[in-house]
DNA sequence: GTCTATACGCCGATAGAC
DNA sequence: GTCTATCGGCGTATAGAC
């Protein structure tokens, strides 16, 4: 019993660090870059062989990582929407979880803000059909029709508003702006919000 | 001679028909998911070995293609600084240039917006080394010098300002926003100009 | 100068020994 | 349950026939 409880834990942090490694190794050099080599070895295993205990295919690994972070996601935003009431407050936590994450998860950041899914996973769902993603432009939707904003197509408003952020957070991530992300945070609110809120 | 001068024409037909068909097949699929064999069936040639007449590696073709797309946008910014006096309007120039682009040539405008072209190049310079890119943040601190934007560094201002031209064109060759680019221009320049404006 | 045949390496995946 | 050896396939690139 307590050998079965055991097994499963150090299963599941082989999993970990499978995944962990694959993430960073994706996200460094593109996932048709990394070999499961590479990833054995970056995981810290001896053979490959390991791997295919957990997961069927390379395929697969990309296919959890992808869900794991948009699940994440997902739920994040639901505890935002839960805690906060004002749109614009709930878009200010979604940016500030954004920022954080891009300074203390910046494979988890690369993977959602630069990675083309869709070239390794091609049956992964587009962006715009992910949860997280609805939940964001429902939040804009409430946000125009509570007279908070300005009354453009969610949609666009959502291109102007996470076009600076996001954009922050990239440069951010390939080192053209040099600080961390944190330090531009307040600066892509204002502009960021500015493009969105009723003058 | 005659027989030369057509020689060299029908050449450089071939080897524009080959990059066509890798940006169209590159842009669409992947690098890595482009066979040579692919991109021989959509450039409508007969056997792959007619590719190694103009090219020496699938990658060189990757490498054509970048060098052309660049040059040839770092060019036109060129002309547009040469043609209009102020920060302002050269900016308004490049968005035009950009959007029209997406509407015509959406293979290039995916291959600059969309492409993580380190990827497959590795040895490329990243874009902000790029002779394009320098030119833009030049012409922002111009505008800031001559008090047409507000002061912040160039560097700011370019992500807040490309932030919202090219997310909205990329959320267009998404399929995101569904109509052209061109029915979104005056509303991004808005948003985008209105982040980088003197008050 | 065009094409066929094939070499070569790499990598994902598996079978089977221990 | 862990690892080794290897298979099979694909895709780039080339050698050589015509």
């Amino acid at each position: 019993m307590d050998q079965e409880i055991e097994d499963i834990q150090t299963q599941s942090e082989v999993q970990d660090k499978i995944l962990l490694a694959a993430l960073k190794l994706f996200t460094e050099k593109g996932y048709f870059n990394t070999s499961l080599i590479d990833i054995k070895e970056a995981a810290g295993l001896k053979t490959t062989g390991i791997i295919y205990q957990h997961f069927k295919t390379k395929q697969m690994i990309a296919v959890q990582l992808h869900a794991n972070i948009f699940d994440s996601l997902s739920i994040s935003i639901d505890d935002i929407r839960r805690t906060n009431e004002k749109s614009s407050e709930q878009l200010r936590s979604i940016v500030d979880l954004l920022f954080k994450l891009t300074d203390d998860a910046p494979d988890v950041s690369r993977f959602l803000l630069v990675l083309n899914v869709n070239e390794f996973l091609p049956e992964a769902k587009p962006l715009h059909e992910s949860a997280a993603f609805k939940k964001i432009i429902s939040i804009i939707e409430v946000g125009i029709k509570e007279g908070e904003m300005r009354n453009i197509s969610p949609q666009l408003g959502y291109a102007e508003f996470f076009g600076i952020i996001d954009n922050t957070l990239r440069l951010v991530l390939t080192g053209f702006l040099d600080r961390k992300a944190d330090f531009y945070q307040s600066q892509a609110w204002l502009a960021a919000w500015n493009a969105l809120a009723k003058k």
